[in-house]
RNA sequence: GGAGGGGUGGCUGAGCGGUCGAAAGCACUGGUCUUGAAAACCAGCGAAGCUGUCAAAGCUUCCCAGGGUUCGAAUCCCUGCCCCUCCGCCA
């Protein structure tokens, strides 16, 4: 949501902001709404005003004995008349709400201008791309003697799951182990376990609605909602709330799996597990004062990216550019991560600064010391990383040509002390040790 | 699932249909006192919105949410949500 005393005064700026989002506000309809809520608005409070003048003399005459009957008689229509200024005024402010709630947020002047993601920016890289004297294979033909099992989840489920097994589920626990211990014991981060069904007001809270209702799953005959990340129920925690500024920054770090219904989505990543509608994530969450959101995106990315380089693998950060900016973010940085089976990079996590637009939707406020005020704070998230993407990758990135995977240094301590995965054997099991 | 109790300002907690946005205490802020601190005492202290160029000032709304009764609702009625206690069931 965006500060409507601002856009009240220059509609013209904010809609050419908004330029660079491909989103074309319509000004004039904005100002008509405006121009309805204030005379709607000043006509109810002017009855209100008068209904409680009226009905307070008649406490007072009635304190004192009198008779009241005349008084009452007065008081005619007023009733009538306040029940239909409300009434409009509810019409003109639930209009304008629904207009305020479609705009997305400004992005900041530092976003690139650009249609798709074919316009984003890359700012830096890190790492090697692997050189292989095989033809790598992607994770969907290493996994194919049945770690990882496609058709076994479209029969139980359908198109876009995955069951995995073996060794390869354990890797994916290992990889969300090592990212939660990283995240909590080296970047500061309080881990927070939260529901995965949430309740409408959360969704609007960080704006998944009203415009984005096709994208997640809602649960039949309910009102509540599978997350389609975790930043829905980690930053709701401060919906309503209004931190001391002691508090801040808050940063929580938190695993869940996420669910999207990939509408629209329809023949893209098709294949493998790119794209499903069921996969986890470890997502890092910071609530922050707003001079320090900034820093905190530089810092949040930075903790991000000590995931890719722990795991050795080789990764790019991009700037998104206008038009491949999310609907609530006002500037979001990805990490792509290599993808030999793609021969590309593909987007591992997703780090962004909303400023203070959830925190307008959600009331997640603070006390400002300094000045005594009250103020929203600015919220931030990013992905830390996600956890399937993240198993493909270092899948296609560490295979030996021979059906076996080198497991990341980092990643052993998780794995029982495993240093190579044989996938060829079937469910990747090691033999035992007899 | 059954029975009962309850949702009031940062917290605890009063509240009669009529100067109630709401007693009191705690917490917090400022002051007096003190070498300093504590204690004591004095004062202040909810939020959202609107009108106003700014300010001064004024107004409206908010006592879980939504309806209703009434000239007037924190207070009465209905519905919903949430919380608590006991019983049952249960990972």
């Amino acid at each position: 949501m965006l500060d409507v005393k601002l856009l009240r005064q220059q509609p013209d700026i904010f809609a050419q902001c908004l330029k660079v989002k491909n989103y074309v506000l319509d000004v004039n309809e904005f100002l008509f709404l405006e121009a309805e809520r204030k005379a709607a608005q000043t006509e109810t409070e002017r009855l209100q005003r008068e209904r409680n003048a009226r009905s307070k003399r008649i406490g007072a005459a009635k304190a004192r004995g009198e008779d009241i009957a005349p008084l009452v008689a007065e008081v005619g229509d007023l009733g009538a008349r306040l029940d239909a200024a409300k009434e409009r005024l509810g019409q003109v402010q639930a209009r304008l709400h629904d207009f305020l709630q479609q705009i997305p947020n400004l992005p900041d002047a530092s976003v690139p201008e650009g249609r798709d993601e074919a316009d984003n920016v890359e700012i830096r890289a890190w790492g090697r791309i692997p050189k292989f004297n095989f033809e790598p294979l992607d994770h969907v033909d290493l996994g194919v003697a049945g770690a990882l099992d496609f058709a076994a989840a479209a029969k139980v489920s359908g198109a876009r799951f995955v069951v995995m097994k073996g060794a390869v589920a354990r890797l994916h626990r290992a990889l969300t182990q090592f990212m939660l211990d990283i995240h909590v014991a080296e970047h500061g981060y309080t881990e927070v376990y939260a529901p995965y069904l949430v309740n409408s007001a959360s969704l609007y809270g960080t704006g998944q609605l009203p415009k984005f209702a096709e994208d997640h799953f809602t649960v039949e005959g309910g009102e509540l909602h599978l997350i389609p990340t975790g930043e829905v129920p980690v930053t709701n925690l401060y919906r309503d709330v209004i931190l001391g500024a002691e508090t801040l920054p808050i940063r929580h770090v938190c695993h869940t799996p996420c669910f999207r219904s990939e509408a629209g989505s329809y023949g893209k990543d098709t294949r493998g597990m790119i794209r499903q509608h069921q996969f986890e994530k470890v997502e890092l969450v910071q609530v922050v004062a707003p001079d320090a959101s900034w820093e905190g995106l530089e810092e949040l990315t930075a903790h991000a990216e000590a995931i890719l380089r722990r795991l050795e693998l080789p990764y790019r950060a991009v700037v998104l550019c206008g038009g491949d900016l999310g609907f609530a973010a006002a500037k979001t940085i990805d990490l792509e991560v290599w993808l030999p089976g793609q021969g590309r990079y593909r987007e591992i996590s997703s780090c962004s600064n909303f400023l203070d637009f959830q925190a307008r939707r959600m009331m997640a406020r603070f006390r400002d010391p300094d000045r005594g005020a009250i103020d929203y704070v600015h919220t931030l998230n990013g992905s830390g990383l996600a956890i399937g993407r993240t198993l493909v990758a270092v899948l296609e990135n560490f295979q030996d040509g021979a059906g076996r995977i080198h497991v990341p240094d980092a990643l052993r301590p998780y794995m029982g002390g495993v240093a190579t995965l044989d996938l060829s054997a079937g469910l990747g099991l090691s033999p035992p040790a007899s």
